[in-house]
Parts: structure tokens; C-alpha cells; sequence
DNA sequence: TTGTACGCGTTATCAT
DNA sequence: ATGATAACGCGTACAA
């Protein structure tokens, strides 16, 4: 046994002491070495290394004002279309030497100007929020803070700071413009409650009616979507009418819709279309493949990471809003 | 306009002056208002609001050497496996008052033990490791920290600290007995590389051989697992050997292999059973439904949260193993 | 290139 | 029940 009773955590000083330096150099040969004497740098190496020294980012932040934390705040993670993002966004922000603070909102009590709050209170060098669409009271706490912020999944021309996202809205116009395109009349929809599933049912409802077809039918469900839901909720969109294509606001709806119609004897889409969102990643091995609308997730977590790690570094950017787009792919099942 | 440029955030002493009070009886007011008499702490929460104050959690974690942050570690989210855990665990640390620290280590080029080290330096209650296999440099990093530790995912009697897992190998036994039972006698996997994939096989083996069975044929796949690959997966078992079952190690490789086969005009189970792994949600309502075993994914984040909180807090425990089992759940797919 | 002095915003501790 | 004082461990600013 060396020491005995290492009771606290070693310190810059402590390094210091036994490197033979003052703590300050220590502490520039950790972040700028390249302000030292690399002879220097190597003794605090070794110190470092004896010492089994931990810089503390508490200390360090509460010093230099810069936590280099990023608050990140989704609904959920279960839903399967966030997760991309998120995995990305971490990724990326650890290439930045970034940690991301991850909230999911979603289940939680609080409201979400109460949980942004909390996490404000990390000090935070950036902060992610997924959707447009905040309360006063965040917006107040958001800007008072002052710091870095990007919306993600939506498209605004008025964000809090910066934003990543696409139109719902437009989606739900594409979508519209496919099925009279391919001529069905007959729409129903099996569908989420959640706000953007929201917008782009009304790009799909104004482009439908443009060309004098009324709401289509719906059947709603809860969140996450699941295989069970696709299925019960196609089932039960089967007793209403006689549609010629199910529209579900997401893929994975989609795959329980075709899979409760082929249990039912229909073939798809010969007898029922389907039409899907997101692109997920079964979309394309389906059978039948799902027609769907393909986003770019991943590259929104890529791109959010960026906008905010060049802000905090006060790299210069044009733009600060990204429209990543989307792209319906056409593929069997409707 | 009030004030112009309040360029600096306010602190506790801004919060104390606009009370009258001295900023110890502001912060005893917010962090134990019961110390503190009702009429004060009402002044206090009055000049919080006033003064749009949020504490600096980095400047309170120095001085009580408590952060209320947790790490959490796991090697991917876009697994589908870890994600409800990873979300139980966010949902139930939030209620406790801590925040999650989320490292996705999977596609980093950091070993381990690095990341950690550097997710120490945020000093961290407590931290959360997926699997039990770890370097010795993470070893002694973690015992050296001297910090509160959950192993999840995994089963071993000698953890470096608390653990919440169940046994693969006893899963795999499980699966072999089955396969046995059901008459199944000409198995093929289709198996992803990870470690713990490995040890159910492991498992699996042991018990087939025990039957004079020898070493199943096998097809590996890369993670994550995905339909396609099931699909594709099977595609290539088919052209080895005439199996009249074939064991995924995930649901999501099940639900490709089921697919595939029916593609291919195979009735499942009739003229080939499938098995998965994990009970994800599509399995129970997946057409077939596919027989898979089913671990609590979400309890594992749920007691992981428990142990640690509880751990920190100084709440004593009986146990600080637990294995949470597993149940093979017989559906229609084999 | 290295060192000194001080402050970052909070809580522990002791005193009143 | 409230206050005064001294850490907590580090980085900024300036000096040498």
C-alpha cells in the first residue's frame, strides 16, 4: 500500500505539488499544451498519471463559465424516430468534447419551462429542444439565459435561436399530391395525437380538398405508436368505410396496418394501400416494402450538434435555420 | 425596459440583497425550507421570481461534493434493447432530482475506460455500466473514484459494485430445453457479435450437446440488428442446411427471418419455427406472433435508478445484486 | 514560458 | 431561525 487513505480526490494542486509546479501551469499543460514547454507537459503527464488525477468539470466550469454540456430534450425515446437523432447529436458532440444531458420529457410532470429550468441550472453551453412550439414562460427563461439554442424537427421561420428541421406541413401536401397521383380517393387515416403528426394531416386535408375531397376518415392512437396499434387501428378503420389507402403517421402504424390486412385476406396494395412516415429502417425490407416518407435523421442530430458547437466556439455560420427536407418514396405498398 | 443589461446571470447574493435576507437563508429557503420560517421562505420565493433566478448547479455540486448527475454508458440506443431501459431510468433519476448523463459509446473511438474517466470529471453521484466485461484500467478508474456503480444487462457474482441483470447463459439453456421439448432437432442461428449474443449461445450449446446435439450452423450478422438483415440472414442459412428452427438473437432478426420465409412461400412454424429475443414490442403482435424470451427491460432501469439513488442517499439495502429473470414466452412462431 | 492573486456561486460549519 | 466565514477546485488576468 502507497498511500493508505486516499479519502478525497486528487487536485490540480495536488499534481502540481508533485510534478514541481505551480497548479496553473498543470492546468494549461491539460487544455492548451501547446502554451508549454513540451518537456513541461511531459512532466505533468507523469504527475497526472501518478496521481491518477480527474480534472473536475464542476470546478473548471464554475471558473471559465463554459460547461461544455449540452441540455438535450425530447419527448421520447421509445418512438424510434428520435432515437437516430439522439444517437447522432451524442456522437457528434462527444467528436466536440461535448456531454449530452438527456431529458425525455415525455412521461414527466413537470412542465417543460420547469424541466428546461432544471437543466439551465447545469449551466449548460447549448441546449437542444425538440418542437416549435414552447410555452411564454420558456421562451422568457430561454432568452434570458442567453445561450445557445436549437429547435429540431420542426420548421419556423421565427425559432428561439437556430433550428433544424422540415415542414410537416409540406409533407402532409406531398402525401396528398401522391395519392391523387396515384388515384385513390378513398383516404383513411391511422394516426398519433402528437402535434406534428397533427400539421402534416393539415397539408394533406387542404391538398385533398383542393381537389374536392372531403376529411378523410381517421382513427386515432395513443403514443408511441407500436405494431399492435397499426393493426387494431386498421381494424377498426375497416369497419367505418371502404377505403382505398390507409395513411399512418408512421411507419411503424404502417407496418401493423399491412400486417392486419394481409391477416385479413387483402392483399397490399392490390386491395388496401398503405402509406407510411419516417422511413424507419424495417420500411424498406417490409414485405411489402412501405411507402413512406423518407427524413434525413441522423442528419439532424449531425447538423444540431454543428450549428451549436460552431456558436458556442464563435465559428461564423450564414445560416441558422436548416431545412433538411424530406422525400416520399414510393415503394409497394401504396 | 427595468434593467438593461443584466449581462451576468443572477446569483444567490442578487437573490439575498432583493430579499433582504443573506444569501445562506436563500439558500437554505430552496434546498430545506424546512429550516427556514414559512414567512421567509414566501420572501424568498417572491425575490426569486423577481429577480428571474436559477441556481448554478455547477458552483452547488463543488461546495456539497454532490452533483445530482448519474452517468449512464451504453454501447448503442438505436438497439431497441436498451432504449426502454434507457428511458425508465431518465424517467425514474428525474423523479429522485438527478439529471441523466447519457454516453453512447458504441461508434466511439475512446476505449472505455476513457470515457468514463472523462465522464468522472463531471463528478457524477453515481454511474450506470452496460455489461459487466470491463479493462482493468476502468476497474481501478471506478474503485478509485470510489463512486456508487450499477452493472446492468449482465449477471455475475462478483460485480465492481451493484447490479441489475439476468443470466444469458440461463437463457440460452432455457431456449435449448425448449428447442428439446418441442422436438426441434436441426437448429440454426441467426446471431449478432455481441458478447452477451455469445454467452446465450454458449448456453444454448451446452444444452443441445447434452442431447447429443452437435454445434448449430450459424449465420452472424453486424449490429444493430435490423429486418434486413434477418431477412437476408436467413436467406443465407437456408442455402446451408435443412433447419427446422431457427433462433435469433434479437426479435427484430426473428421478425426478418419470418418474413423472409413466408416470401419464400414457407409457412412458419409449419415448415420452419422461429425463436427471438427480447419480447420488443412487435413480438406479441407480430403475425406470427413470435416466441421469444422476455426480460423487463424497463425494470432494469427502474431498479438500477432505485439502487443508486438509494446508494447515495445512504438508504441501506439488503441486496445489491439482482437478477430480474426472464420468461420464455411460447407464442406461434415456434 | 511560468507563476501569483483572485474570483466563479454555492454550501458546510459554526456562531448567534 | 438566521447570519458570517471559509472552503470547494479551477481558470482569468496580469505579472514576472
Amino acid at each position: 500500500m502507497k498511500s493508505s487513505k486516499p479519502t478525497r480526490a486528487p487536485t490540480l494542486d495536488d499534481v502540481a505539488r508533485t510534478a514541481g509546479l505551480s497548479s496553473m501551469t498543470v492546468s494549461r499543460a491539460l487544455n492548451t499544451p501547446q502554451l508549454v514547454r513540451p518537456k513541461t507537459v511531459e512532466k505533468v503527464m507523469q504527475a497526472v498519471r501518478v496521481t491518477g488525477y480527474i480534472p473536475n468539470a464542476l470546478a473548471g466550469g464554475l471558473a471559465s463559465r463554459r460547461s461544455r454540456l449540452i441540455a438535450v430534450v425530447v419527448p421520447q425515446i421509445n418512438n424510434n424516430m428520435f432515437v437516430d437523432t439522439i444517437q447522432t447529436l451524442s456522437d457528434e458532440l462527444a467528436l466536440r468534447g461535448y456531454h449530452m444531458l438527456l431529458c425525455v420529457a415525455g412521461y414527466t410532470q413537470q412542465t417543460e419551462s420547469e424541466l428546461v429550468a432544471t437543466l439551465l441550472s447545469r449551466r449548460p453551453d447549448g441546449v437542444v429542444l425538440t418542437g416549435i412550439h414552447h410555452s411564454p414562460a420558456l421562451k422568457k427563461i430561454i432568452l434570458n439565459a442567453a445561450i445557445p439554442v436549437v429547435e429540431i424537427w420542426d420548421l419556423t421561420p421565427t425559432p428561439l435561436d437556430m433550428l433544424v428541421g422540415f415542414s410537416h406541413e409540406k409533407i402532409g401536401m406531398a402525401t396528398g399530391e401522391f395519392l391523387l397521383r396515384k388515384g385513390y380517393r378513398r383516404a383513411g387515416l391511422l394516426w398519433t395525437a402528437d402535434r406534428r403528426a397533427a400539421q402534416r394531416k393539415q397539408g394533406l386535408c387542404e391538398v385533398l380538398s383542393r381537389h374536392g375531397i372531403g376529411e378523410p376518415g381517421q382513427v386515432d392512437v395513443p403514443l408511441p405508436a407500436s405494431l399492435a396499434l397499426g393493426r387494431s387501428g386498421l381494424a377498426q378503420l375497416l369497419t367505418q368505410e371502404n377505403y382505398d389507402v390507409i395513411v399512418c403517421s408512421s411507419d411503424t402504424l404502417a407496418q401493423g396496418a399491412i400486417m392486419e390486412a394481409e391477416s385479413r385476406g387483402m392483399i397490399v396494395p392490390r386491395d388496401l394501400a398503405v402509406i407510411g412516415f419516417g422511413d424507419l429502417d424495417f420500411a424498406a425490407s417490409n414485405r411489402p416494402a412501405i411507402t413512406t416518407v423518407s427524413i434525413d435523421r441522423r442528419d439532424i442530430g449531425c447538423r444540431a450538434a454543428t450549428l451549436l458547437a460552431d456558436r458556442i466556439e464563435g465559428v461564423e455560420r450564414d445560416e441558422s435555420i436548416i431545412d433538411i427536407g424530406f422525400h416520399l418514396i414510393e415503394r409497394e405498398s401504396a
